[in-house]
DNA sequence: CCTGTAATTTGATCCGGATCAATAAGTGAT
DNA sequence: ATCACTTATTGATCCGGATCAAATTACAGG
C-alpha cells in the first residue's frame, strides 16, 4: 500500500513532534485545542520500527499504552479455537489500536504489521493524568471509542446483509476513501494484505474473493495484478458496495 | 422476557437511588468507589416509561444524556436506504444505549422499547462536570465503551464464521446467560422480539430461523411455544454454538 | 368468545457461495 | 536467471440458506 511516513525516523524515544506531523488532522491531536494538543505531545512515545508479520498488540497482554499507527499498515485479528484467524479489520496510519482493551484492561485481539510499521504510543498512566486536566482529551477519547463502535456496527451489518461481490466492492470502495483522506492516490494502490484476509475479514472464502476481483475486472471497473490495484470506475464499486445505511 | 424492575415507579425526576437498584452490581456505580457512586447518583435522572415499539433514541438525534435501560427490553438498529431494519441488537436492564453517539455528539442508531421500558438518564453536560472530578467514574466511562467495542467486534467475527444454527444457538446461549446475570430464570423466558428481528439481527431469513427453531425442538434442546421458550439442554446448544474464540 | 390480522411454521425449489481440484502467477533465495 | 514455495486464478460440483408459497397458530379488539 506504500504507506510511508514523510518524517524522518530518529531513533529518539520521546520526542515526538505531533505538530508537524502529517496524520495530525486525522489523529488525536488534530481533535485538541492547542494546548491541550502541546500537552499530549509532551506524553507521546514513539514505538520502534516494526517488521511485517511482527506483533503490535497481542490479545491477553496488558494495555500499558494507547497506540496509534504512524506508517505501514496492520491487520486486526483474534485467533479462533479452532486455531483460524478471525480478520476484524486493516489499520492505517492515524489509527488507534487495540482499543477493546479499555474493557478490562488487557488487549482483546491481535495487531500485527502486514508492512514495515511505527507507531506512536501514550503510556496508560500518563494518558490517565492528562485525562484529569484536559477535559478536551476527555472528549475525544470517548469520541475516539464511540467511532470504533459506530464502524464495528456499520461493519456488522453490512456482513448481514450484502452479498459477496457487494462486500468486495465496499472493502475497496472504504480502502480506497482512507487512502483519500491520509493524502495517498486511491486509485492506485498496492493491497498490503492477502485474499485469504480479505476474504477472512468478510465472511468469505478466497476463491470468492478472486472471484470477485475477477468479475470487476472482466467489468472494467478495475485493473488487477496480483496486490496491484487500480480503481477505473470507483462509481460503479461504489454504486455495488450500496449506499452506508442512513438514519 | 418478562423484565420488570423491582423498585415501585415514583414519577419523581432526580431522586434515583441507585444505592437500593437490583441492577447495580451491572450498572456504572457497581464499578465505583463508593463515594463516586454518590456524586454520580445525584446526576441521575429517571426517565418515564416506554410503551413497547416508542423510540427511546433515534438516530441522528442529539446526544444530550447517556441512557441505562432499567427495565423492559429494546431493540438498536438502523434503517437502510431501502427501509429495511439492521438490527444491531437487543437491550436488556443495566445495559447502556447509544454510545455510539460519542463519535459525533448524535446517535448513530436506533432503540426502540419492546416492552414497557423504564430507563435512567446522566445529562451529558452533567456527565462532563463529574468527569472532571471522578478518575474511577472515567476509567468506568472507557470501560462502558471499549466492552461495547469488544461486544461488536465478537459479534460480526461471529456471523463471518457461523452458520445459521450456530447463530440461533448462539443467540440463545447469549440471551440464557445474560438473563441470569439479572437473576431471571435463564432457561425460561419469553422473547420480546419477534423472529423478523432475531433474523435481521443474525444476517438470516425469519424462516431459516424458525427453521433452526424446529430443528432445536426435534432435537428436544428446545420448548419452543411461540415466544416462550424453555431451554432443556444448554450445553447441547452451547456446543453448536461454538466456544467464543480465545486468546 | 369470536374474528380479522399479524406472526410463525412448514414445504418446494433455486441459486450464490463453499468446497474440492488443478493451473498459473508472484516472490524470495541461491 | 533458476528453483522452490507461496499466493492467486480458474474450473466443476455440491449444499445451506434464500426465496416463493401455503397452511397454521397467536393475539388484539370488539
Amino acid at each position: 500500500m506504500n504507506i510511508r511516513s514523510e518524517e524522518i525516523q530518529t531513533g529518539a524515544h520521546a520526542c515526538v513532534s505531533c505538530r508537524n506531523c502529517a496524520l495530525k488532522p486525522l489523529c488525536l491531536p488534530g481533535h485538541l485545542p492547542v494546548q491541550e494538543a502541546r500537552a499530549l505531545e509532551s506524553a507521546v512515545e514513539r514505538g520502534r520500527q516494526l517488521a511485517p508479520g511482527m506483533a503490535l498488540v497481542r490479545a491477553g497482554a496488558s494495555m500499558d499504552a494507547l497506540l496509534v499507527v504512524r506508517s505501514g499498515s496492520a491487520k486486526r485479528f483474534s485467533v479462533t479455537l479452532e486455531g483460524t484467524e478471525q480478520v476484524h479489520g486493516f489499520v492505517l496510519p492515524g489509527e488507534a489500536v487495540g482499543l477493546e482493551g479499555f474493557a478490562t484492561g488487557r488487549y482483546g485481539c491481535e495487531v500485527n504489521a502486514l508492512e514495515p510499521l511505527s507507531y506512536c504510543r501514550v503510556p496508560m498512566h500518563k494518558l490517565e493524568q492528562l485525562l484529569e486536566r484536559l477535559p478536551g482529551l476527555r472528549r475525544e477519547m470517548l469520541r475516539l471509542l464511540g467511532q470504533a463502535l459506530d464502524e464495528a456496527l456499520r461493519l456488522r451489518g453490512e456482513l448481514a446483509e450484502t452479498d459477496a461481490r457487494g462486500r468486495v466492492a465496499r472493502f475497496l470502495a472504504d480502502l480506497s476513501e482512507r487512502l483519500a483522506r491520509r493524502g495517498f492516490p486511491p486509485y492506485d494502490f498496492r493491497l498490503s494484505m492477502s485474499r485469504a484476509d480479505i476474504a477472512r475479514h468478510l465472511g468469505l472464502t478466497l476463491e470468492t474473493v478472486s472471484r470477485a476481483f475477477g468479475t470487476f475486472k472482466r467489468e472494467g471497473w478495475l485493473r488487477v495484478r496480483a496486490r496491484d490495484i487500480s480503481v477505473l470506475r470507483p462509481d460503479a464499486l461504489a454504486a455495488l458496495a450500496g449506499a452506508p445505511n442512513c438514519a
